[in-house]
DNA sequence: TAGTGGTCTAGACCACACA
DNA sequence: GTGTGGTCTAGACCACTAC
């Protein structure tokens, strides 16, 4: 009877790698894990949980990853002081972000030229000089509004085939993310004042701050392409958790 | 003797889940797993590699993660016909921000109000009517020179301690992670316009474009705080990877 | 209902970093 | 040197979900 029992029980208390990182959790917000503090090793604490070092070291590992605590050998397990806070953005191709909300897509190619990258353009994508570059100005609407306005070098030398495209039907986006693979990538987020092209193609009064992501791409130390992404008036860049 | 070099080949062998990783994603990027494929089960691969299941397991795990795959239970592993950009910042604390950089951190506090919530910060924090707020803002300088303008909400329901505070000393960032956890948090990005007070502590001209970050948190459903981070001209949110 | 990924276990070896 | 986390393995059961 009493085997039977504790089988009975040890089934029950079958413990998930979740459950062990919101007590950790909660012992480092609440409990008696203040910032500073040294967590007992890996083996003591599987052992305290009743689960294996894997599921603990699973769980510690994660909880790590949100930022609580900072982890090393032989020193061991300790709470961060103050947590790295961490914002994750997921960044979907404007036709998936905008057809979720329900709104139809559609895309217009504003312009397109073929010219020698100018220098600052040059000293950016890290290009050689007498560089030859595309330079693409795209709008993307929702339901007939502009929604974004696209402003892309394509370095052509890296990439011969984009001299050939003329990017009215395609957006240069979806035509490069199945062209091209990229090894090292830098995004960056800033504010800027509305240019003659985002007054003239989103809406914007001159000068007016617009939200503006840039997304830079290599392939194996050659620069692929840059791109500004012009966001609507009001737009926001939000996440949750 | 052919035992002895089987293990010796066995041993050389090791293959670690980077590595699996690696080979995954080049299969993606060049080889043959084109957006959209279906990928052998984990097994199969697992025996391809010459890795145990788990082993194989994480590495197709932390791949997804990086956003390239899509994996459901019976559906199997497929590569994701645009992989999901997603852009990850760490954000610590300005001090420690500033001092990275070499710099002095000093803290000034600006004002400091206890009042009535206003309409539109009730329906932002989820505040109940007649709330009472902590309202303040600091100044965070590199040495000698504004850095970031703080304008923070604290709701004083929540957080009685808050109002006794006086913030003269120590910022109520600082003081905060020290004081409260956190539950949920929401961070946004935007660009805004310079008002009175950005004008005026960090230099901007009225109207100037000012890259802004934006936190709100709660701690079991109740507001804590919500605070936004004016940030000083030229400003960029940058990551790489 | 059957196949796939999700997860747990027990045991082991290793690499790093501190004393 | 020595203790801690990092990782691998083989085997197992389970939960979801497409068919």
């Amino acid at each position: 009877m009493p085997d039977t029992v504790r089988i009975e029980t040890a089934k029950a208390e079958t413990t998930t790698f979740r459950e062990v990182m919101a007590e950790i959790i909660q012992r480092i917000t609440e409990g008696p894990w203040g910032p500073g503090s040294l967590l007992p090793g890996e083996v003591e604490l599987a052992e305290e949980f009743g689960v294996s070092r894997t599921t603990m070291n699973r769980a510690l590992r994660e909880v790590s990853e949100l930022g609580f605590l900072d982890r090393k050998r032989k020193a061991g397990t300790r709470v961060r002081m103050a947590p790295i806070r961490q914002a994750r953005f997921e960044m979907p191709l404007v036709r998936a972000e905008i057809e979720k909300t329900g709104a139809a897509y559609r895309y217009q190619l504003v312009s397109r030229d073929v010219i020698l990258a100018p220098d600052w353009l040059r000293e950016r994508m890290r290009l050689k000089a007498r560089a030859r570059v595309v330079h693409l100005l795209c709008l993307h609407f929702a339901d007939g509004v502009a929604f974004q306005l696209e402003d892309r070098w394509i370095n052509a030398q890296a990439l011969p085939l984009a001299t050939e495209q003329d990017f009215s039907a395609v957006g240069p986006n979806e035509w490069l993310v199945a062209t091209v693979p990229f090894s090292e990538v830098e995004i960056s987020f800033l504010a800027q004042a509305a240019d003659a092209q985002m007054v003239a193609h989103l809406g914007h009064a001159p000068g007016d701050p617009v939200f503006c992501s840039e997304r830079a791409t290599w392939w194996q130390n050659a620069a692929v392409t840059l791109v500004t992404l012009a966001h609507r008036r009001g737009y926001r860049m939000t996440t949750r958790y």
